[in-house]
DNA sequence: TTCGTGATAGAG
DNA sequence: TCTATCACGAAG
């Protein structure tokens, strides 16, 4: 089990270092392929930069707590804070299915493949995270959502849907994984 | 490519 | 109050 100090480490070394492992969503359960680091201060892709309540949400929770929000008025995402040297969130952006396939597919209408948890939106939807969880510890005896996967071959580059701050090499994905949302372009 | 959908925050 | 913006995804 990855235990909550993982999380005082930057947003960028927790990004890296969480592709691999496996998160643990009640009876499901998935290998994080691919999320994305975002910095509380200096980063103008972080909701941080434009967002007095996410500034406030930092200072009043632990690392290791979900921060989860709606986007475009349907899609949970679903974000982990790390407190430490640095402070900022990584977005969990994609699993590849381990347990509870079924739950899964139910909650996503028969889904496979990537469709099923490929991306934060589609990720959010097969385990059923929503705004009920904002604020929960991730880190707690009770819960335990992480796990410590192999080692494994981690790829950089550019986050996704963003405007600002984009060729910020700040998106993790597992290299050559058929389950990563968007195919990581190489660096030039 | 287009569009649905709603929370948030800053301007007026 | 009004408006811009937004870490997306399904359908066309």
């Amino acid at each position: 089990m990855i235990p909550r100090e993982f999380f005082t480490q930057s947003p960028v070394e927790c990004a890296r270092a969480l592709v691999g492992c496996e998160l643990v969503w009640g009876a499901c359960s998935g290998m994080v392929v691919e999320c994305e680091a975002y910095a509380a201060t200096g980063d103008p892709a972080c909701h941080t930069f434009t967002r007095p309540s996410a500034r406030d949400f930092v200072a009043r929770h632990r690392a290791g707590t979900a921060y989860v929000y709606l986007n475009y008025g349907m899609h949970w995402m679903l974000n982990v804070l790390t407190k430490g040297v640095e402070d900022g969130f990584v977005l969990i952006r994609a699993i590849e299915p381990r347990r509870g396939l079924r739950a899964m597919q139910k909650r996503r209408g028969e889904k496979t493949g990537r469709a099923l948890a490929g991306g934060p939106g589609r990720l959010t939807s097969a385990l059923g995270v929503t705004g009920v969880h904002h604020g929960s510890d991730l880190c707690s005896s009770a819960r335990r959502c992480f796990l410590a996967g192999a080692a494994v071959d981690v790829l950089a580059d550019g986050r996704i849907g963003i405007s600002r701050a984009a060729e910020l090499p700040w998106r993790f994905s597992l290299a050559g994984n058929s389950f990563v949302s968007v195919r990581p372009r190489l660096a030039a």
